[in-house]
DNA sequence: CAGCATGACTGAAGCGCTTCAGATCCGTCC
DNA sequence: GGACGGATCTGAAGCGCTTCAGTCATGCTG
C-alpha cells in the first residue's frame, strides 16, 4: 500500500516477523501473537503491529516457516489414478473434487493436486515432496506406488473407491450392489441379450474387448466391482458370454465407439449396461447412429447419476451415487485425521437405482 | 519395509536427517547430500546411507523443512474465478489445467488449487497461507482480492485470460478477434437476426437478459471481450438491439435454457453466437427442443473448440483456441518466473475460426 | 498491607533441512 | 620430497516462525 520512504529500490529483502518486531519495538513472539492469538495482547498494540506490518509490506507469517514450526502444512494432497484431463472432464470426479475442495477450504486448507501418470497415480517422488499432511487417494490402481509413498511418510490417508488399506480411512460406495440392481432391473424387464461397456480395467489406456482374465485381474477396484455386479447377476440368470468393451476412459466419445462395437455383435444386445453415465451418453448416441432408438430398440443404463443424466435424450436410467457428498465425506474424514481423531469405520454412501426413460422391455 | 527390531510400538518419533546421520555415523550434511547431490559423496557411502534410511523408515528430507531452507516450495498455486465444480466440468478449464499440471509436474512441482468463491477467486487469507512460489490466475474478475493478496506476498504471477497487470506475466488469446471472426462469418452467410448466449459477466451467478450497462461493466475480461467482438461486428453492419442472455456458468444445461429464451424473441434469431462450446451444445439442444433444426433453421457457433465440438450433432462451427497449449505456456512461464528469468512479453496463442456443419445461410 | 490471581509481553528453544567455507586425506607432479 | 589439487566429508550458521515457561506490573481480596 504505502511505500516506506518514497525510494523503494533498495528494499533489502522481504520483511519478516523480526523486521516488524524491531520497528514496533516488541518481541517477535508478540508479533506472532498479533496474527495467531489476538487474545494474547492488547487490542491497541495489535493495531500498531498490524499497521506497521502494512507499512513495511509484510504480508503475514510465511506459510512455510509456519508449517515447519507447527508441523502442519494446512493442505490435503489429492491423488488420482488417471491423468488430470480425465479427472477434470469426468463429472464423477469433478463433482467429487468440488465437494472435497469446499470442505477443505472451509478450514483454510488448500488442495494439492498430484498429477497421475501411466502407472496410474502420482509418481512416488512427487508424493515424497508434496507439502500436505493428509492424502486423499481417489480410485488408484490397487498396487499404485503412490500408496506406498504415503505410507513411507507416515501420513494419514483416506482412500476413496478403493480396496481396504490397513490404517487408511475410507469412503466407499457399494459398486457391486449398484451394478447388480441395474442388471436385475433389465432382467426383470425381460432382456436376454446384453452388452457391457466399461472404462479402464488397468492403467495404460487400452481399448477393446475384454476377456475373462483381464476382467478378473483388473487393478481398478471400481471397474472390477461394477463389472462383477453386472456379470454375476446375468450369470445367475443363465446368461453368459456377454460381450464387454473396455474404453480407456470414461468419456462420451469412447463410449460411443465402444457401443458401436457392441451393437455389431450377434445377437445384437437389446440392453447396454454402462459403467458410467458418460459412457452411457456415448452409447445413447451410438444407438442413434445405428438408426435405432432408445429405449425401443436398445435399453441403456448408466452409473453415477451425474447432473446431465436426467437431461439426456432420453433421460437415463442409472445408479445414483451421491458424488458431492462423497467428496465432502472424504474431506471431513481427512480433516478428522488431521485432528488426530480416529477415522472410525469406513463411511458408506448409498447407491440407488434411478428409473428413467432409457430402459423398457425389449420388443 | 523392514522393522527396526520387531517391536515397533514405541518408535519415539519420525526419523529425521539427524537420526539417519547418527546411525550411519556421518554428519547431517552428508546425509542431505546423499539425497540432493549424489556427486558430493562416494557411491558406497551413499548406498549405506540410503539403506539405513530405509531401515529406519526415513522417507527422505521433509518437504516443509526443505522448502524453508531453500526458500522454494516447489509448487505453483492455481487460482480460479469460479467455484471448482465449474472449473472441472468446463472442458475449457480442465484441458487448460491438464496442460498446466503436466508442465509443472515435469519439474517435480505440485499444483496447489485454491477454490474460488462468490466474489470470484480465492479468499485473500487462503492466498496468504498457500505454499506456492508462483501463482497462476485464470480468468479472475478484474478486481479480485486474490490478485492483491499475491502482490502483497511479493510473489510472481502469471495471469491468463485477464487484463494486463503490472509485473505479471501473461498468456492471452485474442478473444475479441476470435469473436469478430465468428460474427463476420455469419454475416457473410447472410444472417440478419442474431441472438447471443454468454456465460457470467460478473461473479455471483446471475442468469437472464443482459443490458448495455451490465455488458460494458462486466468484470470478467473474457466475457467482455467476446461479447464486444460479436456486437461490434454486428453493429458495424447496422444490426443493433441484439438480445443477449447471460448464463451463470458455461454449462450445457444453462445454455439450453438461455437459447430457449433467445429463440422466443421476435424476430426469432436465425443465428446464435455462443461464448463457449458448452453453451453452444446447449443451444443445439434447444433448437431441437423447439422443433427446429441446425443449421437449416438456426445456425449456431461456439467458442473454444473443445474436443466434443467436432462430434456434436451437427459438428460445431467454432473459434478454436489451443487450450492445452495455453496451459502449457502458462506453466512454462510460471517455471521461468521461478528461475528468476524475465517473463518476456505476453504470450499470445492463436485463435482460428473452424468451419463445420452448424452454420449455413439462412433460409 | 501481605498475598495472589490476572493480563501483557518476552526469551529462548526448537521445527528439519540446506549450504558453504573449511578440514582431511591421499595420490601426483615436478 | 614437498607443494598441489581433487575427492570426501564436516561444522555451523541460518531459513522464519511457534510456543511455553517465565517475568513484571497491576489490581483485587481479605
Amino acid at each position: 500500500m504505502a511505500t516506506l520512504c518514497g525510494v523503494d529500490t533498495a528494499r533489502p529483502r522481504k520483511p519478516t516477523l523480526d523486521t516488524v518486531a524491531g520497528v514496533v519495538g516488541v518481541s517477535r513472539a508478540t508479533v506472532s501473537n498479533a496474527y495467531n492469538r489476538p487474545d494474547q495482547l492488547s487490542a491497541a498494540l495489535r493495531e500498531r503491529i498490524l499497521a506497521a506490518a502494512l507499512e513495511l509490506g509484510y504480508a503475514g507469517p510465511d506459510p512455510v516457516a509456519r508449517s515447519l514450526a507447527t508441523r502442519s502444512s494446512a493442505a490435503v494432497g489429492f491423488m488420482l489414478g488417471q491423468p488430470l484431463t480425465a479427472a477434470f472432464s469426468d463429472p464423477a470426479v469433478s463433482v467429487f473434487l468440488d465437494g472435497l475442495a469446499s470442505t477443505v477450504d472451509g478450514r483454510d486448507h488448500c488442495l494439492v493436486l498430484m498429477p497421475g501418470n501411466e502407472t496410474g497415480g502420482p509418481r512416488p517422488e512427487t508424493v515424497a515432496r508434496a507439502q500436505a499432511d493428509v492424502f486423499v487417494a481417489y480410485s488408484l490402481p490397487d498396487d499404485a506406488p503412490a500408496l506406498a509413498a504415503v505410507r513411507a511418510r507416515g501420513l494419514p490417508m483416506v482412500v476413496v473407491d478403493q480396496p481396504v488399506l490397513a490404517g487408511a480411512a475410507r469412503v466407499e460406495v457399494d459398486d457391486t450392489g449398484g451394478a447388480r440392481s441395474a442388471a436385475e432391473h433389465l432382467l426383470l424387464l425381460g432382456h436376454r441379450h446384453f452388452g457391457v461397456l466399461t472404462f479402464a480395467l488397468r492403467p495404460g489406456g487400452r481399448t477393446g474387448p475384454v476377456d475373462e482374465r483381464r476382467r478378473t485381474e483388473a487393478s481398478f477396484r471400481v471397474t472390477r466391482d461394477r463389472l462383477a455386479g453386472y456379470l454375476d447377476v446375468l450369470a445367475a440368470a443363465g446368461i453368459t458370454g456377454v460381450p464387454i468393451w473396455e474404453a480407456s476412459g470414461s468419456r462420451r466419445e469412447l463410449g460411443r465407439a465402444g457401443a458401436r462395437w457392441l451393437l455389431e455383435q450377434d445377437p445384437r444386445p437389446t440392453a447396454l449396461l454402462c459403467a458410467s453415465d458418460e459412457l452411457a451418453f456415448g452409447a445413447l448416441r451410438a444407438v442413434r447412429d445405428a438408426g435405432l432408438t432408445t429405449p425401443d430398440d436398445v435399453s441403456v443404463t448408466g452409473f453415477d447419476d451425474v447432473p446431465d443424466a436426467k437431461h439426456a435424450d432420453p433421460p437415463l436410467t442409472t445408479v445414483r451415487q451421491p458424488l458431492a457428498e462423497k467428496g465432502r465425506r472424504a474431506g471431513e474424514l481427512a480433516l478428522r485425521l488431521l485432528d488426530g481423531e480416529s477415522p472410525g469405520g469406513p463411511i458408506r454412501v448409498p447407491v440407488e437405482l434411478v428409473l428413467r426413460a432409457s430402459t423398457r422391455p425389449p420388443r
